[in-house]
DNA sequence: CGATGTTTTGCAACCGGTTTCAGGCGGCCA
DNA sequence: TGGCCGCCTGAAACCGGTTGCAAAACATCG
């Protein structure tokens, strides 16, 4: 049924071999030749088989894409953002759920029998481990939101979490908090350790100690009930830095129903700028990540690891901006 | 590089033919040889390569995932349950991001170059016809969420829109408000219709007339606008049902932004139960949608059609359900 | 033990492309 | 007009598998 190349050489009366330079970029084919195919192309309607010639080019324009965060909306703005761009670069996304799978050999697995032209992980919660099975593979592989490691060894691209953190701590200060908390995503993932200490440093640097606990995921309900457990152990605290919006908002939710007003008895900063963040009944004060400029960074290393397999790995570290809505007080 | 089924026989010691009937699920191997190849197999650490085998059996595994909604937040929980379920039935999804585009001849060329076994169409708004264009190419699909036409000739899994209707206008009236109104997607969606009409028929049947006004787009916004223009010509209405969560949302911070207290001076009723409806400072009163349900029949259909191209299209339209929470009055 | 029937096996062709290679053709120059 | 060169072209091999077919191996039985 499909309309192979063979059946375009043959109404064009030409060979096979013609009818593939045609549709190879920089291959020898005289003017005539190539319009006698495109014209019997065009009549046939034909559309090249890109498995079949990955067979002998190798490509596949098959980027996977791997992420175990099907649940915090920041990652549905992540998804569109990556679709598309893949899309745009010409490639298609071979999308891979990890749910609670951590064994990246399984997903190696998976899209070898594809052979995928790349990998992009795109999570905050797994380890640069991951990863590298890719690279040890010898498929390129670009870790988005991932951990930002002295020396990474495999292409990264993120925020420099330590400064979001840091960032995170000027603000309070800059608003008067004393009394201030981390209250971080789950804290085994280097990222949060990465905000944790950014966080703590400048704290400390001005003489104070902040209170530091963890959620035991990205969810609303786990920054919820780690927000009741704060609450109970360090009713102090005046203003809460969360590792991500959506904790935040279950801290806030949290706290209301402890009776606290947000901002008049406790302030609340979020992370990530998801886009429920600006709606009226959250309007949340949050460190914004630059989402489409780490999309974009992360597809161009992933096509450049493509074109040259031997270039080291990049790392880009992308700076975050305060967005201030109405969860914390005024500037004095 | 990597190790082909070559590489395997020669390890065996046997014919190409034997490594690949080891690997064909009913074909004629003898013991024997099945552990010889098998071991031979596990050594080298052997992945059969399914875009070469594709070639001749026309299989691929690959499922495209079209979609143009990233931008609702229930659409994450959908992605997630979809690429789950295609993952456990042995399938990888092709996702491909619809953007603004709707001219399905693009996408199908897209999945025509990748050999696609099936396409699922997941949207409320494409019109059937997108869905026509795979199956007219010859291509097993599945349209979910999509619209319940009376003799649908592709694949659908939706809900009963009519019935969901239905059941927000009873359940407003059960509550004893009156003065109703529709605040539905984009007008042009034919599940916006079908909501419309299953609400107004019951209103009209119980003596009432239904407003009936509709937002641009799915989305907080959208929700947003259309509420405040919805106050401005109809003040008197006590009660919005909504065509979706999160337009339902825009509608109640509209409304309060205008001062009206819910559900107090005014109620809203949503569609789909998004995981955040359930947040404390969401709590919509809302109709479920039935996700589980839609994307394993989804699932289950695609696998159908791949197996037996040739059958009747089925449809299923699944019930809705109506959980309470409190964006409307008590029970009288 | 030979005849017959049933598995199992390897060869070779094929899937839809790409690419090497040798030769054909036309153009240019002397 | 002949010779040389460079650009195009088609034949054929190949990518990594699958599968029809005929022969080999094995099992069964009289």
């Amino acid at each position: 049924m499909p309309v192979t190349l063979l059946d375009v050489a043959v109404r064009a009366g030409v060979s096979k071999s013609a009818v593939s330079r045609t549709f190879t970029p920089g291959a020898s084919v005289s003017a005539k030749t190539r319009a006698k195919v495109e014209a019997a192309a065009r009549a046939l309607g034909y559309q090249p088989n890109v498995l079949a010639s990955s067979l002998t080019t190798g490509r596949t324009k098959l980027i996977g894409l791997i992420s175990n965060n099907f649940t915090n909306p920041f990652f549905l703005e992540i998804f569109d953002h990556f679709t598309r761009a893949i899309q745009d670069a010409g490639l298609r996304p071979l999308l891979i759920n990890l749910s609670d799978e951590v064994d990246a050999g399984k997903s190696l697995g998976m899209l070898r029998q594809y052979n995928v032209d790349g990998v992009i992980v795109a999570s905050s919660t797994l380890p640069p481990e991951f990863a590298m099975v890719f690279h040890d593979a010898g498929l390129p592989v670009v870790h988005a939101f991932g951990w930002s490691q002295p020396s990474p060894r495999t292409a990264l691209v993120s925020i420099d979490n330590a400064g979001a953190g840091a960032l995170a701590a000027q603000t309070l200060l800059a608003r008067d908090y004393r009394k201030i908390g981390f209250l971080g995503g789950p804290e085994s993932a280097a990222t949060t350790q990465d905000r944790a200490k950014g966080f703590a440093d400048v704290l400390t640097a001005a003489g104070l100690n902040p209170a530091l606990r963890y959620a035991e995921a990205y969810s609303y309900a786990a920054g919820r009930v780690a927000m009741l457990a704060a609450q109970a152990a360090r009713p102090d605290v005046e203003a809460w830095f969360c590792g991500d919006d959506v904790i935040a908002v279950g801290a806030m939710d949290a706290a209301r129903s402890l009776g606290l007003d947000v901002p008049g008895d406790i302030g609340f900063l979020g992370l990530n700028d998801m886009a429920m963040a600006s709606w009226d009944r959250v309007a949340l004060t949050t460190i914004r990540q630059p989402l489409t400029q780490i999309v974009e960074r992360s597809v161009d290393l992933i096509q450049r690891g493509i074109d040259a397999p031997d270039e080291m790995p990049g790392m880009s570290l992308l700076p975050c901006k305060l967005v201030e809505r109405g969860t914390l007080r005024a500037l004095p």
